[in-house]
DNA sequence: CTGAAAGCGCTAACAA
DNA sequence: TTGTTAGCGCTTTCAG
């Protein structure tokens, strides 16, 4: 491909030197109008584009924040992208974004990826597989500025923006509760996810509050095909009544299956869990569920990431954003 | 923040010279296996990540694509998004991802960061508010590797990786037809985006073919308030029983506005459109619809891209991947 | 097998 | 107001 051009370029087809036409294209003292006028008229007709990889490597100071999720597909993250990018732009800083694929491996390779391309900050989920903090305490050590959200790493350490978990499980399960559901199922992932704790612990405490016995099931994130989960849901010996899902995927995969089966939602079994807004309401049944505070949650990981670069003292390790049980989307019990 | 490591503290730190560290680093002859290890242990040691901004330099090739998609929540684009990840990574490039917001202004700033981070090939789905190709053609002016896909500009210059729009939306159509609809409405975007004429052209064709009157709404897409467009096609002096959407948010946003206004998908209006396959089961109501082929797509275009690059001859200016119409996902007529 | 030096595109300190 | 020089982190001749 024809190369970029550079500021020599411009310097040598005008008669200048390098130092000048850089000052030209930035410093609006110390140059004539004149000088200016004709290095940035030949600056467009050249097409150039300031290398901010070169102006990077001077100011080791890429401007430059990564992204690690771990999918692009579920809507919590897709959103969450869409905030993190908006209000980092915002403050001047642009994004780059990987994805894990909810595997470790490609964890650790994302996060060496963006310590090669000198990011200045990352901001990360977790992918579900990990459970062993030690690429993070390297990263930790290397004094890059990380914030952790939604599923993070225990320890006081690290910098995060978590949700209420516990408090939305707890208030959702009151509410299957209240409905009149006893046999409740939880469908959750691993344990050493803090979301899944959290939520196992809320999940647990409201049961046990009612007398009645806690039943988890456990699934893989990620992995588009629970059926396996479903089903032993599905045949419990004991009839469920509700069913609380952690996450998109799995509620998604759950609906899918019990369709298969022919299990009526909700007339047999009362579907509910952490969805989106926009999706609970096509899903076309009466789906209790957490709307997740993406738009803060990404906001406020920003902030707090910026904060850490810009060096300000006290920035606070644990930030909890507020979702939202909504049970009753536009006031009709479909 | 701590600063990175670079070649010369590892250098220093050993007594060598940086170029030797360089070569033990990559080189596997002309260094003493001694010398290398003691290079290598030293540079896990201190936490030595190469810079690949500096190596870009000097390379002048960075391995990084860059990807313009017009929004993130729409799972078409981070369906493709995966793919074009998966692909690139396999084949040792990085990608950049970032969104115009389905806004002209966004796009063009998009190109030029692209530009200005050296990106060696553009992977890029147009706004909806890109009505001018000014901005394109200066970019193709420039040698840049260039892949549009999904909405792509007009013109012989332009490597394009579409969709059967016109084939897919006539077989849709036809199906709607067969099934004893008459009033069949579109609800489309702006005509001068080619995947909206396409299927407005293959809409008419079949409308045209049965006699019927051809009706198409217009709204905004990624505006995700389409009520209006949704009443229009509700309050119609002659009832539509039948209506298609070309995207997931259009089909969602008519959906929501149904329930509101109390009319009985499919009984009273048979939806149907362009949405994914998970979302499309869901739903829980007939709906149907056209199955795009994110992961071809994406595949095709990183190929196609990466031809470009590595500048080989005869690359294949426009191509088209197949969709599937999807009427009965289960065998039923939910 | 190893080091010195030049240069990738750019900025900044120092001269002129 | 402008040019010269050095240097950011790295690779790559060219010497030794």
């Amino acid at each position: 491909m024809k190369k970029y051009v550079s500021l020599k370029d411009i310097a040598t087809s005008l008669n200048l030197s390098v130092s000048t036409v850089s000052r030209a294209l930035r410093d609006s003292y110390s140059i004539s109008p004149a000088v200016k006028k004709r290095v940035c008229d030949e600056a467009k007709r050249l097409g150039y584009k300031p290398n901010l990889i070169a102006q990077g490597l001077i100011a080791n100071a890429t401007r430059i924040i990564g992204v690690i999720v771990p999918d692009y597909m579920t809507y919590f993250y897709s959103s969450t992208i869409h905030s993190i990018e908006s209000f980092a732009r915002s403050k001047g800083y642009q994004i780059i974004i990987t994805s894990s694929c909810e595997s470790y491996d490609r964890e650790v390779e994302a996060i060496n990826n963006m310590m090669c391309l000198r990011v200045q900050g990352i901001i990360m989920c977790l992918s579900q597989e990990t459970d062993d903090y030690t690429h993070l305490k390297e990263l930790q050590a290397t004094g890059m500025p990380v914030v952790f959200f939604d599923r993070v790493p225990e320890g006081e350490e690290f910098y995060t923006v978590e949700m209420d978990d516990r408090v939305a499980t707890k208030q959702l399960t009151e509410y299957l509760i209240e409905k009149g559901k006893r046999r409740v199922a939880l469908i959750s992932g691993p344990s050493y996810l803090n979301v899944c704790r959290e939520r196992e612990g809320g999940y647990r405490e409201v049961l046990e509050k009612y007398g009645l016995e806690p039943s988890i099931v456990y699934t893989c994130f990620g992995d588009y095909d629970i059926k396996e989960a479903a089903d032993a849901v599905i045949d419990a010996d004991e009839k469920y009544d509700a069913v609380i899902c952690m996450n998109d995927t799995t509620l998604y995969g759950l609906l899918i299956r019990m369709h298969e089966r022919k299990i009526e939602v909700p007339k047999d079994v009362l579907v509910s869990g952490f969805i989106d807004r926009l999706h609970a309401q096509i899903i076309y049944l009466h789906i209790p569920f957490v709307d997740q505070p993406t738009d803060e949650i990404g906001e406020v990981a920003v902030k707090k990431l910026l904060a850490i670069i810009e060096d300000e003292q006290r920035v606070q390790r644990r930030d909890v954003c507020a979702s939202c049980l909504c049970v009753d989307l536009d006031g009709e019990n479909r």
